[in-house]
DNA sequence: TGGCAGGGTCATA
DNA sequence: TATGACCCTGCC
């Protein structure tokens, strides 16, 4: 068993690992101990701590290596600069200040895929424990530290299953949607690896084919594994909180929503969805209150 | 112990 | 375009 590799990248600034890890854009993150994070990516064990600006990962990946941890925790983005154009929004900036360091994953587009699928109508706690056996069961084994982790199965892993076997990992009704959409992607039919090169117009048009895959988990994937800012996803949290800064608490339905957020941020939507998703589930009775 | 909500999607009317 | 069903789990 090779020894494990210890990796530090100084001064990154700002960057807050627990937001990150903790922010319900990735589910294979766990708090091992006070401020230190594990997580699994592809065939990588990583132990994530940071320390000031200092972020240091033991993991089983070579050193050559290290720029794919550059690329998943997106340490080459100026997001002073974003949070600064964010600030500029006077009401995103509770949001930004509660959780500045709040960078986006850039994931693989199919475990984000199966993720968000197995995340509609579900709880967070529930979505992890499903994806945790959906691992345990169907993934690889990697040793590492004497210890036993398991990959993100493959498509193919997952279309060669029946709807029981997929089912057994508590996922639900969602079994068919994960069936019908490896199946889909393990045949070429939609090109979840490549699709990154298309506008997101494009890409969301596609990822829509997909069972299971509806507007708010087409634009999870697209923001979360394909690095387009311009989606905004808008689910429970998004909703209470954008009618709450905008509509004086009034419902609104999502479209209206949405095409408000779009015009306002931009490019930026992306990034304002990140921060506010963090702080409003972190602090709702607070925002409730404060304008109350 | 039982009711309810949880990072929505889909089918139906 | 609006409405309700949907698996399962954890919480109160």
């Amino acid at each position: 068993m090779s020894k494990p590799t210890i990796l530090t990248f100084k001064d990154v600034v700002p960057f807050d690992l627990e937001a990150i890890a903790d922010g319900g854009q990735a589910f294979r993150w766990e708090q091992t101990n006070d401020g230190e994070y594990l997580g699994v990516i592809g065939n990588a064990v990583i132990n994530a701590r940071q320390t000031g600006d200092n972020l240091e990962i033991v993991s089983n990946l070579k050193k050559e290596n290290e720029y794919k941890i550059r690329d998943y925790f997106d340490l080459d983005r100026d997001y002073s600069s974003i949070e600064k154009k964010l600030l500029c929004f006077e009401e995103l900036q509770p949001a930004v200040n509660f959780c500045t360091g709040n960078r986006i994953l850039h994931q693989d587009p199919w475990e984000t895929t199966i993720s968000f699928i197995i995340s509609a109508n579900n709880s967070i706690r529930n979505i992890k424990n499903t994806i945790r056996r959906l691992c345990e069961s169907y993934g690889d084994q990697i040793q590492f530290n004497e210890k036993i982790y398991y990959t993100f199965p493959v498509p193919e892993r997952l279309a060669g299953l029946s709807e029981d076997e997929i089912r057994q990992t508590r996922c639900g009704y969602r079994a068919k949607y994960i069936k019908e959409t490896s199946c889909m992607i393990a045949d070429g039919k939609v090109d979840i690896f490549n699709l990154h090169k298309l506008t997101t117009k494009e890409i969301r048009k596609q990822l829509k084919q997909l069972p299971g895959v509806g507007k708010k988990v087409a634009d999870c994937i697209l923001l979360f594994s394909m690095r387009k800012f311009d989606a905004f996803p808008i689910d429970v949290w998004i909703k209470r909180v954008l009618e709450h800064i905008y509509f004086s608490g009034k419902q609104m339905p999502i479209s209206k929503l949405q095409e408000y957020a779009e015009n306002r941020f931009g490019d930026l939507a992306g990034f304002a969805q990140q921060y506010l998703f963090h702080y409003t589930r972190s602090c709702w009775k607070e925002i409730q209150n404060k304008n109350n």
